[in-house]
DNA sequence: ACGGCTGGCACT
DNA sequence: TAGTGCCAG
């Protein structure tokens, strides 16, 4: 359920960014011949023309759609291109769109905060740079205006000339004559003119002033982003999140819209309350079917204590102020995804129906999972905690075949064969619990995997082993434990170490009002906090990650080894195999030997163990924060 | 026989 | 936590 988050004071300029039909461009730019043509990516050819994932402009003015089949849409577009995603494995491999979205946001991320939405999407929080520019350009005093930005549209501004435009844009793809052309470019020239006014008002509010500014630093990003990438994309400039993203989509492809203040109401009242977002599914549907709300306008009418008596605390109160254009929902400092996952169905006649048969395609995922994580670890140093799996599966003959086959995880081990080994045993467990007692037949509609709680490597900590080699490291290699090392040779034995990923939440206050109802609940909720509490959370992970260059010296290796207490370590059931992480308490380290380190790395030991902050009088300590935000000083 | 394949989030 | 469900594109 959506949730509403506390509104900042100040305002802000957020911008969503999202690439125009973006497979498609990726595959323009590998075939610049299907450039401008009617086109299509498709995966899976096999099952009438297979699946389209997304459809050029120029396809779309014949009607294809996303959603369709290959084979109609070259009934309703015979001249289609249509292109397949690559395969490997037997499976569609959407790499290359990965690696394509990476170009575009490292880009993006250059002129403030930046969040990863999706392949194809971020949002930026352009706030300081706007700021920034109104100090020191503002529009107001630039002689030129950036010719991209007075291509904008502004939610708003007097909008006859926009309607001409959008009609006379639509006759110019078809090939229009010099007459319009003549009054096209005039139109466009009024309406740029009313644009640059519009950006440049002196008298314009403080905030829309800092609009304007957005508008010009995400034309400039576009633009950058179009001449080195050959990609095209739109954007929606406004205040928040909620309302960046509403209107991104407004004007595509290749445009951006902004949203002043005022024009919020009057945009709002009209909208069809399934256009905004997290409300396209039931909840939507609820607003219209039992509340009769079919546009955010309806919604107005409700107070917030109504609609919190319909849809609880949270939901109701950000429904309350979606409806008002408020979201306070930040964004996030975020440029890569916070998992990875592979799957394919397998529909009808296709069903899996024995051990063998999931097990070939088990390891085909787990191949490209692997793949991907290892990727991950050697370009973005980062680690993946937990492994996965999840299916969809069917009983024969059964009227009980509602039954749901429940997803699986464990911790996760690097390694190709260790992910294919543990994925296959969590099948396993999973087509237990489904099957239960009955020995019926069954069959697999759908496989995936997924690795999960990744985090980065801290920097500075990369490698233990170059700080726990002492002077004299005598100990015989042959008692090294190495059992659970990494088999596969693209690791070696490195040892990273790192905070416990353990969490430390409070509830948040929602959550106490909610408990507080309830006495029972409430009860709960403090039985865990008192957990928390009692639970020192001096844990650190030791975690193998790769070594590139040279041979370990097993020498140094035992002695890291020494730090850990294997006994502490432990499996998440029967059915998960060792992992390639140990849990020991930092407070076990042998302090002469945390006095050989290095003092950067003493330090960060001595935040590990001494509570982070004593601004506040409990008594609690919260790994992750001491050390990300390590030493306040005292 | 379902759009397939990803991804994120809230809740319990 | 692990596991479920909803949502988006």
């Amino acid at each position: 359920m959506p949730v509403a988050r506390p509104e900042p004071q100040e305002p802000r300029v957020i911008a969503h960014v999202d690439m125009d039909c973006f497979y498609v461009q990726v595959e323009q730019r590998r075939n610049p011949e299907l450039r401008g043509q009617p086109t299509a990516v498709v995966q899976y050819n096999d099952w009438k023309g297979g699946g389209l994932i997304a459809v050029s402009y120029e396809a779309r003015k014949f009607g294809v759609k996303r959603s369709m089949r290959g084979d109609e849409a070259k009934m309703v577009c015979p001249s289609i291109n249509l292109v397949q995603v690559p395969v490997a494995r037997d499976k569609a491999d959407l790499n290359v769109y990965r690696s394509a979205g990476s170009e575009v946001v490292t880009i993006l991320s250059t002129k403030g905060k930046c969040e990863r939405a999706s392949i194809d999407e971020v949002y930026l929080d352009l706030t300081d740079a706007a700021k920034e520019m109104l100090l020191e350009s503002p529009p107001e005093l630039l002689e030129l205006i950036f010719e991209e930005a007075t291509k904008s549209n502004i939610l708003g501004l007097p909008s006859v000339i926009f309607v001409l435009h959008d009609l006379i844009v639509v006759s110019l793809q078809f090939d229009m004559n010099v007459t319009n052309r003549a009054s096209y470019v005039q139109d466009v020239s009024n309406r740029e003119d009313s644009v640059r006014a519009w950006l440049c008002r002196a008298d314009a509010d403080y905030q829309d002033k800092l609009l304007s500014c957005g508008a010009i630093i995400v034309a400039q990003l576009r633009v950058k982003v179009l001449e080195e990438t050959q990609f095209t994309c739109s954007a929606g400039i406004a205040h928040n999140k909620m309302l960046a993203k509403l209107v991104s989509g407004m004007h595509k492809p290749a445009q951006q819209t902004v949203v002043p203040s005022s024009a919020i109401q009057d945009f709002l009242v009209s909208l069809p309350i399934k256009k905004m977002k997290q409300l396209g599914g039931k909840l939507g549907s609820s607003l219209q079917d039992d509340l009769g709300v079919n546009t955010v306008g309806d919604l107005l009418s409700f107070t917030e204590d109504k609609l919190q008596e319909y849809y609880g605390v949270n939901t109701g109160t950000w429904l309350w102020k979606i409806a008002r254009g408020i979201s306070g929902e930040e964004v996030e400092d975020r440029l890569l995804p916070k998992s990875h996952g592979c799957g394919k169905t397998f529909p009808g006649p296709k069903a899996l129906k024995n051990n063998a048969s999931v097990k070939t395609w088990l390891d085909r995922l787990c191949e490209e999972l692997s793949e991907r994580i290892q990727s991950d670890l050697n370009q973005n140093k980062r680690i993946a905690q937990t492994l996965t799996l999840y299916a969809r599966a069917c009983k024969k003959n059964k009227s009980d075949s509602i039954k749901k086959f429940p997803s699986k995880s464990c911790p996760l081990r690097y390694g190709t064969v260790k992910i294919q080994e543990d994925a296959m045993k969590l099948f396993e467990s999973g087509l237990h619990d489904f099957l239960g007692s009955q020995n019926t037949k069954w069959s697999i509609t759908s496989l995936s995997v997924s690795a999960s709680k990744i985090f980065d490597i801290p920097i500075g900590t990369s490698s233990i082993l170059r700080y726990i080699k002492g002077p004299n490291s005598t100990v015989s290699p042959a008692n090294l434990d190495c059992s659970s090392l990494p088999e596969d040779p693209s690791l070696g034995n490195k040892l990273y170490i790192a905070p416990n990923h353990e969490e430390h939440c409070e509830p948040s206050l929602s959550e106490k009002e909610d408990y507080g109802n309830n006495s029972n609940l409430a009860k709960q909720c403090q039985i865990k906090e008192e957990k928390k509490v009692s639970k020192k959370l001096t844990e650190v992970k030791i975690i193998l990650g790769p070594e590139s260059s040279s041979e370990p010296n097993k020498a140094e290796e035992h002695k890291a080894a020494q730090y850990v207490d294997r006994n502490k370590f432990n499996t998440a059931g029967s059915n998960s195999a060792s992992s390639s992480t140990w849990m020991f308490n930092v407070e076990d380290i042998d302090p002469a030997v945390v006095e050989e380190l290095p003092p950067e790395i003493q330090r960060e030991i001595h935040g590990w163990i001494r509570p982070p902050k004593q601004s506040s009088s409990k008594t609690r300590g919260s790994t992750i924060s001491s050390y990300f935000q390590p030493a306040k000083r005292d």
